[in-house]
DNA sequence: AAAAAAGGTGTGTTCGAGCACATTTTTTTA
DNA sequence: TAAAAAAATGTGCTCGAACACACCTTTTTT
């Protein structure tokens, strides 16, 4: 019952030729009635699975995805996507599946179409991108439509039809779990929700985050918090912050909405001896550093190494072994603090 | 560069045939000194990458493995493993790896040794295990390894030079971490470490959660608490509880060291109005109701699905794909809330 | 009625590794 | 030096799916 059938086994049940199997399982035509009914009643009755390593060592047709990358150069928060991606290249190396990473720079729209360009010319069968910049990915991404290249996201939701998959995190909830947790180490006082970024291409991401936080304070009614929100650059953390700093002495507890967290402990440390809760995103160096100081309680992990090598992953199983590609892929909202963190960085 | 050799291509480079590489290649011998410096040369400069499709699709070799699992109609905290089993079998059906799962009650040690002897009959190439009784592992380690059969386990830890994996979790820094969210939600009192299991086959692995529940306040100094051991049976919870609650007003939190801290919640809401912190393990139905109740505060996820699945999936990578198996596996321990816990839940 | 086209079927080759076996070359022995 | 043994090397088949192509049969066209 277990047994794997082959081609072969159908074509001699049926008394047909393997030939005329093939096309029925093809739907190639040019197959008599007669033959096509013998062959369907022999495929009801066993449970034909194709062989998946026969098929792809006959297939000689090279499968090309390119992952078009915010060049960690510029923000150590993408450093732990090419590792994702390295992972999945080594993993697909053996197969019929070529990865390469493109790199851009994440405050330059002019990189991003560039690049973008330098991939439309290497017509890859998949893209996999993180779609930063809203207008100018809206426009790449018809182009890729138009050649028939098929385009996955991660990290950002950017809505298009013509996206077949995205991967990410509910960032709407994972302002709620930031805010579950400041609950818990806060009985009451102000806190500040902190924006800190160059440009606006975060602020929908931001947003979201911002929007779940304060949910999760209005939804429990706890009227002994006040919530403030804060937008920083960081060229002027160190003036700003201990401003506000100054001018809200009841500010007990303060969520960054960014990897960005590390900042604002470093700059916190310096102007004051007040215990403020910290709690700020991703596993990066300088925030795990911080976590374990103490100076920041939690930090949410987004999972960015997982989220690359899932974006790429689904595509390269879909082309060889016809796997469907699920439409979106939300990862876990993980919660570190200092006593297990050592277990998610890798 | 990135170009594929063949064992043809080696050949045609070294001037020699493709039986000759081969040789080379697997240390067959019969290879003259010439040749093997030859090809040699040519595996120098080149990067040869054996075609794992091809290798695979040759073997007619059929990898058995056998999975022995405690029944989840007696405890349902191994019903996730079953699910990452399957998942496995799913994967690696295409490949010639066959898993089967035994079940065994896990109450009985003549059932763990019944359900071994049958798994022994069918000779499989690697048995994944959960050493609950200590003892009787011992002596059935010892005999799959005379018969040459890999040994891989999963959850419980066992001491023995003949398990060639273990994948599980740091149950100590697992403790650690209960302790750490304990002490954010409370600011002093009494905590109960409550252990509940019918038999001793689980008392290491409560214990070390215990030793690291402890450490956690040892080492911060946090007199302010006060710690107590207590061992339940799932019989005698409705009794003995109330009259320890009763006997400990000041019992402010309870940690449970196994995934029957519903049970604790259920008696506690009949019992007593007084709000107590409820930490316990495992994402099972029940626990997830009373966390969503906001009864229980934390749940600590063990993922026994993946542990079932990796356990599995490392021992089909190494016999299909040849990859090492690593030593130990520790699975991050994941802290869920209620905002959370809908992400961990497949 | 002959030729052409379309329909139907089977055969044979390919992919790359692995291995059995045949063949050639070298070395040893009588 | 010839025969036997050993060593070295090459050839050819297999795994299963995919597809090209050759072949035969039936239908359509001129």
């Amino acid at each position: 019952m277990d047994k794997k059938y082959t081609i072969k086994d159908i074509a001699q049940m049926a008394g047909v030729s393997k030939g005329t199997v093939d096309r029925v399982l093809h739907n190639r035509g040019k197959v008599s009635p007669a033959a096509l009914e013998k062959i369907n009643e022999v495929l009801n009755v066993i449970d034909y699975e194709p062989n998946l390593i026969a098929r792809n060592l006959k297939s000689t047709k090279i499968y090309r995805i390119c992952v078009l990358l915010p060049d960690p150069v510029f923000d150590p928060y993408w450093l732990p996507c090419v590792s994702g991606i390295q992972d999945a290249i080594t993993e697909f190396k053996a197969y019929n599946v070529v990865i390469e990473i493109h790199y851009f720079n994440p405050e330059s729209t002019k990189s991003f179409l560039k690049t973008n360009e330098t991939i439309i010319t290497q017509s890859p069968d998949a893209v996999l991108l993180t779609p930063l910049f809203h207008k100018e990915t809206i426009e790449i991404i018809k182009q890729y439509d138009d050649l028939g290249i098929m385009v996955n996201t991660f990290n950002n939701q950017v809505e298009s039809s013509s996206i077949k998959s995205f991967v990410g995190q509910d960032l709407y909830k994972s302002g709620r779990v930031a805010a579950s947790l400041m609950n818990l180490i806060l009985p009451k006082g102000q806190i500040a929700i902190i924006h800190i970024d160059e440009s606006l291409k975060n602020a929908v991401h931001m947003q979201e985050k911002e929007r779940g936080f304060r949910s999760y304070f209005e939804e429990k009614n706890l009227s002994n918090f006040s919530l403030t929100t804060l937008k920083l650059k960081y060229s002027n953390i160190e003036t700003k912050l201990p401003a506000f700093i100054n001018e809200n002495p009841d500010l007990s507890g303060i969520f960054i909405t960014t990897s960005k967290a590390y900042q604002i402990a470093s700059t916190l440390s310096n102007v004051t001896e007040k215990k403020i809760a910290l709690i700020g995103y991703d596993l990066i160096d300088k925030n795990v550093s911080f976590l374990n100081q103490g100076l920041v309680h939690f930090l949410i992990h987004q999972n960015q190494k997982r989220q690359a090598y899932l974006g790429v992953s689904t595509l390269a199983d879909h082309f060889i072994f016809r796997k469907d590609i699920p439409e979106t892929i939300l990862l876990p909202i993980d919660i570190i603090n200092v006593e297990n963190a050592s277990f998610y960085i890798s």
